[in-house]
DNA sequence: AAGACCCGCGAAACCGCTTTCACAGTTTCC
DNA sequence: GGAAACTGTGAAAGCGGTTTCGCGGGTCTT
């Protein structure tokens, strides 16, 4: 297979006329080798072209330098840029401190299967999840004593490092422009309810209207998947039982669209008489006509977030969770 | 690390009473064993919960079960789910041989470098690279007989697998679509030349020209680089230099979606004045108001065909490349 | 000045699996 | 009936690093 024999320790021992053992103290950085034999391995290492074979290093030391990055495959990683996305941000972060990001695409399921028991065989060094539907997994993981992350906030663990967006804060901020640009009665399409981010955008929303002495009418709050179709039929549901409605925060950009088709087709004016905001300022809130206000968040420095948890565990740190701030995208729709 | 400590070969060994070497013969399908020993050695793996230590393995045996995805850092990998559609396909049908996916966000640049390194390092058992703006290194690693297989047709390489979108019958049906509905005078805004698949598609315009006894007029040919704005930019060009224009061909969708934006600014109806089609099938195709008409290219596909004929590779199989046919969509802006 | 320590370094064991090689025990063939 | 050709199997030598252990020599104590 490969044209040229690459040299082992034994070669670069010999040229640096020192032991394997020198070689190996000199290439993993321990200090306590004498400098002038330091060169002449790094000298030797230079001049024969020397590149650690890494499988032998993880069979000896333990360590693959390989984390893995798991995403369920019931989410819609085919039409959401979302995981993409925070998975090249990891995988730059991991690059940068000498990991490779091993891909999983993969019902997760329960605590056997491929990745279960690929992730116990302590082929990687840690694990990366995307928001989960069921713990067990993860919790499992963490008894083995695995390095983890978390891409969203977990449902019941609490002793896992995560990563995630301020989808309260943003929420917050979506219903709080609403209400500043003039809207009284606001409804709000949440995603699936299943998920941490909904509830907790939908917590947003309702602070909002706490804090305005104001109660949510009835009806107002409806459960929407994050897909396109929900936005639309909500959207109807909506104007048929409230047609004085005249604000919609939408939990995310797909079913803000859904939304406001709706309405276009029903000749209500966005922003005149409702107004839209969504979440995630995806490519679709920008080439929408009219343009989609919407909370902006940083889904490669979520991934970045990610990577550098990990990092941190895997040099022994302890870590807290991160949360990311969101931003505010006003366009045209509100 | 691990609280329970795996089960070895010897162990195997001595619970089945056979030699190591039997563990491993029964281990990887070797024929040659007889079958009261091998049910042994399966039950003893059943029984103590045997796992193979896949790096041990990948020592010994030079196979370290990984396959790279190599995305270069210049492409838009942030904004298009474009690659990570096409590297779930990947990863699925890698895992399903038993193979994992490597995921290498990186520049990719000269022959050197990271990524290149790591290649050649024989860390991974094969590559697969998303179009590239150069050759060097895949002729390099190709030349060191690392199984390779490129997403996007080559520029210049020939020997190299290669799966690829029928980008030629993919545009020459749109803008065929585009005929067909009436329209006369049709313009394509191109992607980035540099890359094939906008030449590709780009040629495909042209032959219906071609068969159409007719030559495009000067000017109806915008080289764009696939980004919403320079859909924007060209469409306006265009519409003020030939304002009888009632067609546009633009290579993917977001430059359609640009141009369809400036359309509308000008107050000029889709599809009554002028019909729009897109490339790709996107969620903003779907989302578009009026709907785009596109050409779907089946992108989980691409990569599934991308990962066979890798597991083609590996066992030794000559390939052919593998190009995936398109389909048009009509929704209402052509 | 002698014992206690420390430091830098090499020998060698080891990580867990694969694969070659040789050796009995058969079977095949002339 | 004996040489030749197989067959199934285990012993052992790797694969290429990492890490423990102990040794020789220098430094510190007292």
């Amino acid at each position: 297979m490969a044209p040229v024999a690459r040299p082992t320790y034994a070669v670069i021992a010999k040229a640096a006329n020192v032991s394997e053992a020198t070689v190996s103290r000199v290439l993993n950085g321990d200090e306590s080798v004498h400098p002038d034999r330091a060169r002449r391995v790094h000298e030797a290492v230079e001049k024969l072209g020397y590149k650690k074979n890494r499988v032998a290093s993880a069979l000896a030391s333990g360590r693959t330098g390989l984390i893995a990055v798991v995403i369920d495959d019931d989410l819609s990683v085919f039409s959401d840029p979302f995981y993409g996305t925070v998975t090249s941000g990891v995988s730059r972060v991991l690059m940068e401190n000498g990991l490779q990001t091993v891909l999983m695409v993969s019902p997760v399921g329960a605590s056997d299967g491929g990745v279960s028991h690929y992730l116990k065989s302590g082929e990687v060094d840690g694990a990366i999840f995307f928001a989960l539907h069921s713990d067990t997994l993860v919790t499992n993981l963490k008894k083995q004593g695995l390095p983890l992350v978390i891409t969203g906030t977990p449902h019941s663990i609490n002793d896992v490092a995560f990563v995630d967006t301020d989808n309260f804060g943003g929420a917050y901020t979506a219903t709080k422009h609403l209400m500043s640009t003039g809207a009284k009665k606001i409804a709000i399409i949440t995603g699936d309810i299943g998920t941490t981010a909904a509830k907790q955008r939908l917590d947003g929303y309702l602070q909002v209207y706490r804090e305005s002495g104001h109660v949510p009418a009835k009806g107002l709050i409806c459960e929407g998947d994050y897909s396109f179709e929900s936005g639309q039929q909500h959207a109807k549901k909506l104007i048929e039982a409230h047609p004085d409605i005249d604000g919609i925060f939408a939990s995310n950009d797909l079913m803000a669209m859904g939304a406001m088709s709706v309405l276009q087709d029903m000749g209500i004016d966005v922003p005149g008489q409702v107004r839209v905001v969504g979440f995630d300022d995806s490519m679709i809130a920008q080439t929408a006509r009219p343009g989609l206000t919407t909370i902006r968040q940083d889904v490669v420095a979520l991934g970045e977030a990610a990577g550098s948890l990990m990092i941190a565990q895997l040099n022994g740190q302890d870590v807290e969770p991160i949360i990311l701030p969101t931003q505010l995208v006003v366009r045209a729709s509100a």
